[in-house]
DNA sequence: TCATTAACTGAGG
DNA sequence: CCTCAGTTAATGA
């Protein structure tokens, strides 16, 4: 990948949630950063590691999980480009989840000690991050609602529809139909249900022509129908800075 | 391997 | 009695 679009979604999703111009943003395109790919499945960082660097997306989707002592996995969040999952890690030591990579993933790993010095030359950055870590932590708040007290196929159609606002705003979802790389199995271990009911769900939405998901792609049937059962309120995304 | 479906079960409203 | 969801099992793509 061509180094100078390492940082392309980064910067564009920065202009979004902080409103920064693209020459305020420049700085970001100017770090050193390490380039490296991942296959899916394959581990970014484990529960316990301490990493020295964090990690941006470049290309590519990645997840956030946890896994109970009795194996029972939990997914806590899907990232895209333009997202560092891992930002957490500057100031919290030890990782206290798995970040796994979904699809063949690009990453820009940026080292800790280049952050913290950018953070203290230009703290407006750092407000910025610091802001971007707050939409992260109202992400959790959504979707332990979600989680918590939806019905099932709300459920589902929630997650799509924020993943949806988020890839649109880094040019990767456009018209009713975008990119989620999850089996069915993983679907139900973001939804909290088993494979075989996510499949019940999924085959229901499809029946209705309301939504369907298919081999890792969306498509949006009914608008109107998709956004009254996904419930979705983009407010908790602030991503438009003046509102 | 992943997706799909049926049949059965139980919880809970 | 109905809906939701887990289990088991079989089968299709």
């Amino acid at each position: 990948m061509d180094p100078r679009s390492i940082t392309d979604a980064l910067v564009r999703r920065m202009r979004a949630i902080s409103g920064k111009t693209e020459e305020e943003l420049q700085v970001l395109r100017g770090l050193p950063i390490t380039v490296k790919a991942f296959r899916p499945d394959q581990a970014v960082v484990r529960e316990g590691d301490r990493p020295t660097e964090c990690c941006l997306i470049a290309a590519g989707f990645c997840l956030r999980s946890k896994t109970t002592s009795s194996g029972q996995q939990q997914i806590l969040s899907i990232h895209i480009p333009g997202e560092i999952p891992d930002l957490q890690s500057l100031y919290l030591q030890v990782m206290d989840h798995d970040l796994v990579a979904l699809t063949n993933c690009t990453l820009g790993l940026i080292s800790h000690a280049v952050v913290r010095q950018l953070f203290r030359r230009q703290p407006e950055i750092a407000e910025m991050f610091w802001r971007d870590t707050l939409i992260d932590a109202a992400m959790f708040r959504e979707w332990l609602v979600n989680i918590g007290q939806r019905p099932a196929p709300s459920r589902l159609a929630h997650i799509l529809a924020e993943l949806r606002d988020r890839l649109r705003v880094v040019g990767l979802a456009d018209g009713d139909s975008f990119e989620m790389p999850l089996t069915q199995e993983r679907i139900g271990e973001a939804m909290g249900v088993t494979a075989i009911h996510a499949n019940r769900v999924i085959k229901q939405l499809r029946a209705d022509k309301i939504v369907d998901v298919h081999r890792g792609q969306v498509t949006i049937l009914d608008e109107a129908k998709f956004q009254e059962l996904a419930d979705f309120d983009a407010r908790y995304l602030h991503q438009s800075p003046t509102l």
